[in-house]
DNA sequence: GTTTTATATCTACAGATGTAGTTTCATAGC
DNA sequence: GCTATGAAACTACATCTGTAGATATAAAAC
């Protein structure tokens, strides 16, 4: 499934916030930047048409709407074809150009440390 | 400047191989998929429309093309804003990602270890 | 000098995308 | 029951994108 960034966005707030009516997600949108109700219902109408999301129930004529789809479908493929597209598919250029070019804390640095070095026992056990 | 996908895919070309003719550039993508020269051209035609491109010289009337911006310069803001439409702006959630979902060698996991120590050392010396 | 060939240029189009106005209509409030 | 309100549904449109056919033309080949 290819969602616009608008969608994506979109489908983000479901993910954050769980179930939701049309007029809800819009004035979650509209907190951040102008945009009108039925631009919001567009999307959320486009939404639907690709089963990324699904009606639940709904409140006299106002209908909730939920995530048929996790935030890690999408992700996982948005990310690979990024680094295929950006990066060659290989992860060190990725690494080397994010430490090189974003902004990260010494906590950052010894987070990802950690996690390494739990990859790293992992594929040597698996190696085995 | 925002390229689309295969705006981007033409101007790897010019970074891997530096400066190229239109029919040069079409044999290039033409190895690895079906697509007409026009298509192509159309693209480079678009992507000097943006000036990421320039015209270099010409034998006879075929012309020699040369990419006007780095790969560096474009790519560290589309990173950026993957990293802030994807996870928030947060590196961690970023590399847990991908350390779960795409596939690693223990030699990339070596390889992270150290950048990853450099970058921490050359932190620790900026804190002082 | 004429023909052939290759390249540039021009034109076109369908589908996706962001955007929002307009219309219909169910329900809430009186 | 009537009216007002708010939400859904519909329609519209400019721009971007991938796609390529058609046309013009310079240079190469003969």
């Amino acid at each position: 499934m290819k969602l616009s960034d608008f969608e994506f966005e979109v489908m983000q707030v479901f993910w954050d916030q769980g179930s939701l009516t049309a007029p809800e997600v819009h004035k979650v949108i509209a907190e951040q930047r102008k945009v009108a109700y039925s631009t919001v219902k567009t999307i959320i109408d486009r939404l639907e048409e690709k089963q990324a999301l699904v009606r639940e129930r709904t409140y006299g004529r106002t209908i909730l709407y939920g995530a048929a789809v996790t935030r890690e479908s999408l992700s996982k493929p948005m990310v690979h074809s990024f680094i295929g597209k950006l990066f060659g598919g290989n992860v060190r250029p990725l690494f080397n150009h994010v430490l090189k070019e974003e902004s990260m804390s010494l906590e950052d640095v010894a987070y990802l440390q950690e996690i390494l070095d739990q990859k790293r026992r992992k594929l040597e056990e698996e190696k085995e």
